[in-house]
DNA sequence: GCAAAGATCCAAAGCGCTTTGGTAATTAAA
DNA sequence: TTTAATTACCAAAGCGCTTTGGATCTTTGC
């Protein structure tokens, strides 16, 4: 039989059995006072560089780390920010972009000793949702995805008196806020541009859901590209829905099928554009030689655009990197490192790939 | 000019500007004692009716919401769970099933007053992140996503004594742990005896990586559905790779380009299935009638397999259904309503699409 | 009519941390 | 040598909640 002394026991418990040790049994661990194990961890100059050794060491053995609810009790800090994803019964689709924008936010919170708290509320409770958020402390601030044209989120969340940003803008929105955002407007004017250098007119334009501001921009730029030249572009052959791949196919097919079928698509998803692409092929059509399409391609990890060479002609913006810029934005309005609204325009790449050609005499 | 009471003026600030509105304040306003207060917005008996409808009331109208650290602190518990996205430098994709993972998961959440702390972390700081969060009471339970084979996190989290859930499993794991998963054997042998019986002999499998502990499942279930009957799958017929649908291309074109190409293909990712059709097609056959196709489908909401008739004939098994089991396990654990660990395998159904048909003779 | 039980309320302690406002000991300056 | 400044530490208050252990008053039972 092996006989343990008082501080072996302690010592043994809370390495076994991983016990709570806290701040009081570090401290009296140490024969210090809880004051200056605390000061010590969190790297204030009055306590001596040998204690302070003798206190990180005696952290790493315990495996301590201060309890994140309490110090955030203290601090009036919680270190945490909240993202919402609201629920709609109507389309209850999940974004395909939000993992890889979540991915790259929490990237950064992580490297900051952030952390993200995520809601998915229905969308009528989501005011009540930010409003909890704030009131009961538990984020420091809040990141809204997705806006619509003339979204009440964004005035709501300003008057609510809390760091925010905005992933995406919202026309309409007449006062200032903070955002990151792809230059769409400019994204689709450049791919309908091309498409209209190589001499196509009739182009299909494939759109998200018109609600979504996003939608909007992309639209008006695919207009104005048209109005510069003094054309018109055929109001028919605007179409706007949940970019899935069947949408896709589903459009593509039908408007083949027309007496004058466009000879270019353009598409806001490259998700549609799989879809667009087997309607071309179903017709014994060939993608790049017989009818050309642009993608916008958020870049998302698991659906690369080809390997060395894009597979698609696509306006590309990273979706992850517009996440991290997000954060990174919001962290420093949040540590009051930048005071007030700011905003970020990424600019998308317009990248060749073996999707588009000169139109086709057919 | 207007004159206000002292009452009126913190009435009005409250609204107006959100002022912080805590307990004290608010027992204060009521006259009435903080226990009171507090008893009454929990629902304790001993407060009388009466005044529990005052004490309500008034919270309405102050807005007042508890302020989750510190109640968190009073309690013990934090009603929220932590998910982990561990980062990979060498395939950093984010896994396109999170998203619709995570929807299932934090709707059973916010149904339940709890909420869902996402962290991203790289690979080797997982551990030491559970470890963290659970030794800061950050987390009242932990969700591990994507088992590998043999995976050494499970063991760790059960050492570290806080209830988790595990959604798959991990095959050489022998102790008993909760999780939630699809029956990807059966679902891969149940899929290949189709192909099987429709007179498939050369069928093609592309896997997923095969350190995920699923994609070791599914082959299993392949190459036993051909031991049954004495036949002997082709092992230059079976892949593994992330699953995109570049993938997918690349290799049916590969191996169509062989000697003896194989009449039909069973997938792990309709992304990837994606990548076959169109290699499929590329060579001017047709799926379902030249070359047979069989997919996984997670039901993912952005990636519908057809409208009312599947086009891809499928194993399909909702992830989304899957993140809400297991979240509703998770919590039921935490709660101590069930005790130990629990187990939940879902059956995948296999709906019949038009990507399949009897061996053609070409 | 009086004790026991029930109904309502409350003061104060405690959750685990940070921070304020010190004290005591040492060193530097005058 | 005395005083001021610096260094290294600490006791106690406070963050906003819950909970324990009463206290007070009313109702019930016999």
């Amino acid at each position: 039989m092996r006989f343990y002394s008082f501080f072996e026991q302690t010592l043994q418990s809370a390495l076994d059995i991983s016990l709570a040790v806290n701040l009081k049994t570090l401290s009296e661990q140490l024969g210090l006072s809880q004051t200056t194990v605390s000061r010590g961890l969190n790297g204030y100059p009055d306590v001596s560089e040998t204690t302070r050794k003798r206190i990180l060491e005696a952290a790493k053995k315990y495996n301590y780390s201060p309890n994140s609810r309490a110090k955030s009790l203290a601090t009036g800090k919680s270190r945490t920010i909240g993202h919402v994803i609201p629920t709609n019964s109507q389309h209850e689709m999940v974004n395909p972009i939000f993992g890889d924008f979540v991915a790259g936010a929490s990237t950064v919170y992580a490297e900051n000793g952030y952390s993200m708290l995520l809601t998915r509320v229905p969308e009528d409770a989501e005011i009540d949702t930010y409003n909890r958020m704030k009131s009961s402390g538990a984020v420091d601030g809040i990141v809204l995805q997705g806006p619509s044209v003339d979204d009440k989120r964004i005035d709501f969340l300003r008057k609510l008196d809390i760091p925010y940003a905005v992933h995406g803008r919202s026309s309409g929105i007449t006062s200032d806020y903070p955002w990151v955002d792809v230059n769409n407007r400019r994204a689709f004017q450049r791919a309908t541009d091309l498409l209209l250098d190589l001499g196509h007119r009739n182009i299909a334009l494939l759109n998200g859901l018109e609600v979504m501001d996003f939608a909007g921009r992309r639209k008006q730029g695919f207009i104005d590209a048209f109005k510069k030249r003094s054309i018109e572009a055929s109001p028919d052959l605007i179409f706007s829905a949940e970019m899935t791949e069947a949408y896709g196919y589903k459009v593509t097919t039908e408007v083949l099928a027309t007496g004058s079928p466009p000879t270019a698509f353009l598409s806001s998803s490259l998700i549609t554009a799989l879809g667009i692409r087997r309607a071309i092929e179903d017709q014994g059509l060939r993608m790049g030689r017989d009818i050309s399409v642009v993608t916008h391609d958020d870049m998302l990890s698991y659906l690369p655009n080809g390997d060395s060479e894009p597979v698609f002609t696509a306006t590309r913006s990273s979706v992850s990197l517009a996440g991290r810029i997000l954060a990174q934005m919001l962290i420093e309005k949040i540590e009051e490192k930048s005071k007030g609204p700011d905003a970020h325009l990424l600019e998308a790449e317009l990248v060749l790939g073996q999707s588009t050609g000169p139109v086709s005499v057919r």
